[in-house]
Parts: C-alpha cells; sequence; structure tokens
DNA sequence: TTACAGCTTGACAATGGTTTTCGTTTTCTA
DNA sequence: TAGAAAACGAAAACCATTGTCAAGCTGTAA
C-alpha cells in the first residue's frame, strides 16, 4: 500500500506524526472531491464505526494544513478542508456548487499576488435562467446553501 | 447639499428608506476608505454621540447591501462593508492591508465568473523582508492581524 | 521492561461574531 | 389625529471554533 505511505512520509517531513486520527481524518477528505466541514468528516467517521471527538476533528485538519496536505477555505461562513497537490497554487472556488479548482501561482500585471479568487463556475453559470433548483449542472450535486446566502458574497 | 439627496435617492430606488440610523451608518462607511466591521461602525457612531443599538447596525448594513451602495467582504473571519461605486465589478482584497479594489467584471477564458479575489496587493507583497511590522507600507497603516492568521486562506 | 517526558485525545466550557426575539418607538399615510 | 407598518434596541439564542484540563498513548533512555 504505497500509497499510505507516501502519505505518512509527506506527514513526518513536516514534523507532524500520522496517529491513527489523523490517518482516519484525511481518508475521509480523500473521498471527496471537493471541500467538507470539519463536522462532516466528524459525521462520516461515526458512522463508519470510528469514535472520534470533534475537537480532535478540528486538531488534525489544522495539523493537515500545516504539513501542507491540505487546504482550507470559507464557504458560507465556515471553514472547508480538501487535500491539494504539492505544486505552490492558488484556487477557484464556486460558491455555487462548492467545486475548487487549482491554479498557477499567478501575480497580476498591477502586482496583485492572488491567493483564491470566489466566483461562480462555468458549469453554474450556464443555467442561470431558472431561480429554482431544477436543471441545475448534473455531475455536480452542489452544497446545500445556508443562511446568509443572499446578495454579498461573503466567502 | 446634494450629495445626501443622492444617497437617498439610491435608498429610495431601492424601496429602502433612508431612515436617520442608517444615514448614520451610510456617513460612517463614507469615512472609511476601506471596509470596516459593523462593530467598528457601531463604536465610531457611540464616539460622535450618536446612539445607535449593534444590532441596528448590523441591519442597517442589510439594508445597505441590499440597495447595492454598500459591498461586504469577509476579513479574518468577519463582515466588513464598503461603500462602491454604482457599475458592476469584483474586488481584490488585501488580507494584508485590508485595501479593496474594484475591478472592471471579469469571465476568465474558462468560464469562471470571478466575484472576489483574495490575496495580498503590490504595496504589502514588495515588503516581504521583515517579520515584524516594521518597514510597514507607510501609506496603508494596516489593520491590526487577528488570530487565525497563519498558513491558511480562510478569507 | 520500566519510567518518564511529551504528545494526543476528547468531554466540556468558553469565546465571539451574528441573528432572533419581542416589546417599544418612530414613520408613513389616510 | 389615528392606525398600520416599519424600524429600533436590549437581551437571549445561535453556532462554528477554540481553550482547558485530565486521562491515554508513544517513544526513548536507563
Ligand atoms: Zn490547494
Ligand atoms: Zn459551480
Ligand atoms: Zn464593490
Ligand atoms: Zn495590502
Amino acid at each position: 500500500m504505497p500509497e499510505l505511505l507516501r502519505w505518512h512520509a509527506r506527514l513526518g517531513g513536516a514534523g507532524v506524526r500520522a496517529t491513527r486520527k489523523r490517518v482516519l481524518v484525511l481518508e475521509a477528505l480523500l473521498a471527496e472531491a471537493r471541500p467538507i466541514t470539519a463536522r462532516q468528516v466528524h459525521a462520516e467517521l461515526l458512522q463508519r464505526g470510528e469514535p472520534i471527538g470533534l475537537t480532535t476533528v478540528y486538531r488534525a485538519m489544522s495539523s493537515l494544513v500545516d504539513a501542507g496536505l491540505v487546504h482550507a477555505f470559507n464557504q458560507d461562513g465556515e471553514a472547508t478542508y480538501r487535500v491539494c497537490g504539492p505544486a505552490r497554487h492558488h484556487h477557484l472556488i464556486c460558491r455555487a456548487c462548492g467545486l475548487v479548482l487549482e491554479q498557477a501561482a499567478e501575480r497580476r500585471p498591477d502586482g496583485f499576488e492572488v491567493e483564491a479568487v470566489y466566483g461562480v463556475c462555468a458549469a453554474c453559470v450556464r443555467p442561470a435562467l431558472s431561480e429554482q433548483d431544477f436543471d441545475a449542472p448534473r455531475d455536480q450535486p452542489g452544497r446545500p446553501r445556508k443562511r446568509n446566502a443572499g446578495a454579498d458574497e461573503r466567502d
């Protein structure tokens, strides 16, 4: 299982021990294509029969972020986490479906160094015809919107 | 005082009454070049001898955002507000000094529609030499950093 | 193996920004 | 001058996140 060993190596290289709980959290993140919250990870692990405290999930997230394996985002006012590649990059974050795309590091002509771009991805922009969710992008289930999903852009 | 009347007109046009408290909040925002929090507005108005409740400040912000006069951001995990121009635009938001720049509406070649770009502005990128705050950009005092100003990008 | 130091875990409490609640006050209109 | 609707504000509720602290685990040196 060289896959798991690689993660252990990347954790150890950052001075973070690959404890059982941290690996569980990492596995839960690896199973998701788009970022999820600490609460979601917590619920999934409990459902898998792996007892873990929510506090521990938060701390594991912090460790994984420190180790550079995971990046954190802010979606609808709460923190979400996703496993990212090792190359330096920034992100495109769709506020409609939650999808995150990695982009090559970029410094704009005006000198502004981009770290995160929030907006609406191509798949979610297209069907801007309907107010409801019918005809939503098929391959992207979309995350449930929360309170405060109004006209502002507080991501 | 045609200035004030213009604001009244823009508020009324959006179905938002220009009440005394709302105008006070708007004035407080107009005095600031970069976004500020509801708590800051609240404190400034109290200092000016204008009694107002924090709840009312929050609701005034919501109304002003609905009316399109004010845009909301998320800086260091809390909401900040700034008066914006009427043209459709998105924002460059510096996480170091809090500056917000309006940018012409933009859709990337890949179809992603940009709404907010978080990163570090040119003035703040340059002096990346010192860890401390000495030699910080002079013309931009910079806002005090808060908890969680770590490696992640949770804006 | 044992002992010890230090890291990890998790139940619980605390924090802090924001929203709800609800009774009072103000504003608009007839 | 009413009466209705909107706005106001103090206090409580909300909720994601962090702090606390006692118990458990891990690695290492004796
Ligand atoms: Zn990433
Ligand atoms: Zn999308
Ligand atoms: Zn704006
Ligand atoms: Zn800056």
